[in-house]
DNA sequence: ATGCATTGGGAATGCGCTTTCCCACCTCAT
DNA sequence: ATGAGGTGGGAAAGCGCATTCCCAATGCAT
């Protein structure tokens, strides 16, 4: 990397490096414009771009805004680095991208990474996990995370805040009503459903899921039903999709040849639902027919599905954009999100 | 941003800044132990963190990958952009992300700003387009990375080259086969189907749906086919969607009540096709029954929308990570990817 | 014509770090 | 005991830029 700086632009044009910073990154005082037109010629031949490493040493002030999401091939994430990646655009900033797995001790090397580069801001997506062999990575991530809220940087978190952190103006939460909303749902569904209820979670510990499973349990509570059932798997499409296979065996044993009251299953979320409705499929049973099932989140990429899946709706967009703009602004906005319930064909509405 | 420096630390630990320096960040001399541990000690009470920033200053090496894209929210891209980031852990690099939109003034301007952040290589991933409109800032956009490449930078492209950057070592393209992958399945599409074909692509000019309707066209006439109409709509779910409502228009026109031969469609991409997909079901009409659908790409996130579609399989994490080592490594590895013709059942396969 | 305020360019300093160079000290062979 | 060679810490010079401070030149009022 050997492009030409500031002081071969200035030696160019005869003027100082002090004149030719003013003239090429606007500062508060403007140089005479026959001398600013030859600074910027100068430039122009040289064809000199600004070190922002440089600039940012000197001002102190990087430009820089840190995502971290589980994986951003999963467009639960992708949707949100979508809104991260356009507020940053609007506040003339860039993203420096890290994935995790969800592990709070590569979550913990994500931050200090955007610390060591001074990140201005950083913005966690993914739920937090309070799984026990996670709990001493999530004590050293919410350290890490402590340190650089005391060292200036803002951080803004998705859903869930993560415990240990101190709660101070440099760090905020977009809330998620997880629970509420699965609470709802849940009720919605007990209106049409009076057969038994099974969620398929993610693993035990995984707060977002736990959420989800707890309002919907709750929602379920309210409509005078009992409990559903939880089996936990891992929080993807294959995970979903082994507790459909299973699902779909408890389904045959239980009646022949349709059994009633037909099963409703409640994904914790969509891409789940997507692998419980393929591994129903492959056992040959048929949604809604012989089972009902919702998930959460709204993937936009699953609308085209059939049976189109009841879930609820998340604005993840604008998750992702609320969460960039809570850390660059100090006005506190708002740090909540609505989602709303959203009944498809996969219940048997509509 | 105020966090501790490493003069501190050395004032601490009482050795100067070349010892504290020497210890904590690696070099080829290694103070005793004692002292070693002494500043160690001292870094960690200060809850030290290296500036990155000074450090490629220093060093000029930033080890700053950047990635640009058109669409961080297509699943098309955020596969690659999983192959990129993985990559770059792999080399200890953090990748800075830019989205554009698919416009070469954006890309442009990215390319810029990572030539500012001196970013040791780019990842450009994304259509190029050779419509008239474009050409300034394609040329533009050309100049832009020649400068890049000629100040070291170094750059890996998906897909096609941008013209008009000289092919230099730091300049790498990883080539996917297109036309040859369309024009395959034309073939294998070709054995079955004797009915009239049809394609939707994107805009024209949009030399990665150009190129898979030249090579479809190729692989018809190969067959002894005619050419297959193109329809031309964006290239995204909801253009496919489009175009899907007017070609359910021309099938229920042209039969009763099942056209023969059936009409076989490609999409250029696969959400294209799911687009196509969700119109004809909306017109009442059944994929294969009473048209067949192929797509590109084989997105995961599609494997279990029904009917299964027909595509062209491509290893698209692998594209990302090729591309990203291309960048940083300089034996010329495998510059090109390989993809495979999918049958499935959208087309009445299997 | 003189003094003062104002304008605008340049010199110099510092941002936080790496690295070269220097030097004091020590070891060992003679 | 003496000099060569080696070891390891520190001083200092940047890396490329922003910015403060200084100063010459200019404008204006008196």
């Amino acid at each position: 990397m050997t492009a030409s700086t500031l002081s071969e632009v200035a030696k160019l044009a005869g003027v100082s490096p002090a004149t030719a910073s003013r003239v090429l990154n606007g500062s508060a005082r403007t140089p005479a414009p026959e001398i600013a037109e030859r600074v910027r010629q100068a430039a122009d031949t040289l064809g000199y771009i600004a070190n922002a490493q440089a600039q940012a040493l000197a001002k102190s002030s990087t430009g820089l805004i840190g995502l971290i999401v589980h994986d951003i091939a999963d467009p639960y994430f992708s949707a949100i680095a979508q809104g991260v990646q356009a507020a940053a655009r609007q506040e003339r900033r860039m993203v420096l991208l890290a994935t995790t797995n969800g592990t709070p001790a590569e979550e913990k090397e994500a931050v200090a990474a955007f610390a060591a580069r001074r990140a201005e801001s950083i913005v966690i997506a993914g739920s937090r996990s309070t799984r026990s062999e996670d709990a001493r990575a999530n004590t050293e991530l919410a350290a890490e995370l402590d340190r650089y809220c005391r060292n200036g940087g803002r951080v803004g978190v998705v859903g869930q805040a993560i415990l240990g952190v101190a709660e101070t103006d440099n760090y905020r939460t977009i809330a998620v009503p997880n629970e509420q909303l699965a609470r709802d749902l849940a009720r919605d569904l007990a209106r049409t459903h009076k057969g038994p209820f099974v969620i398929v979670a993610g693993p035990e510990g995984l707060t977002t899921s736990d959420e989800r499973v707890t309002g919907f349990q709750r929602g379920l509570s309210d409509a005078g039903q009992p409990a559903a059932d939880v089996v936990h798997v891992p929080f993807n499409r294959n995970g979903g999709f082994d507790a459909g296979i299973e699902l779909a065996w408890r389904i045959k044993a239980s009646g022949q040849p349709v059994p009633e009251p037909r099963l409703c299953i409640f994904a914790t979320n969509d891409v789940m639902a997507i692998g419980v409705a393929a591994a129903l499929r492959d056992q040959g049973l048929r949604i809604p027919h012989d089972a009902s099932l919702a998930g959460f989140d709204d993937i936009q990429w699953l609308r085209d599905f059939r049976p189109a899946l009841s879930t609820v709706s998340l604005p993840l967009e604008e998750i992702g954009r609320l969460a960039t703009i809570a850390t660059l602004s100090d006005d506190g906005g708002p740090a909540a999100v609505a989602g709303s319930v959203t009944l498809r064909r996969s219940t048997g509405s509509s």
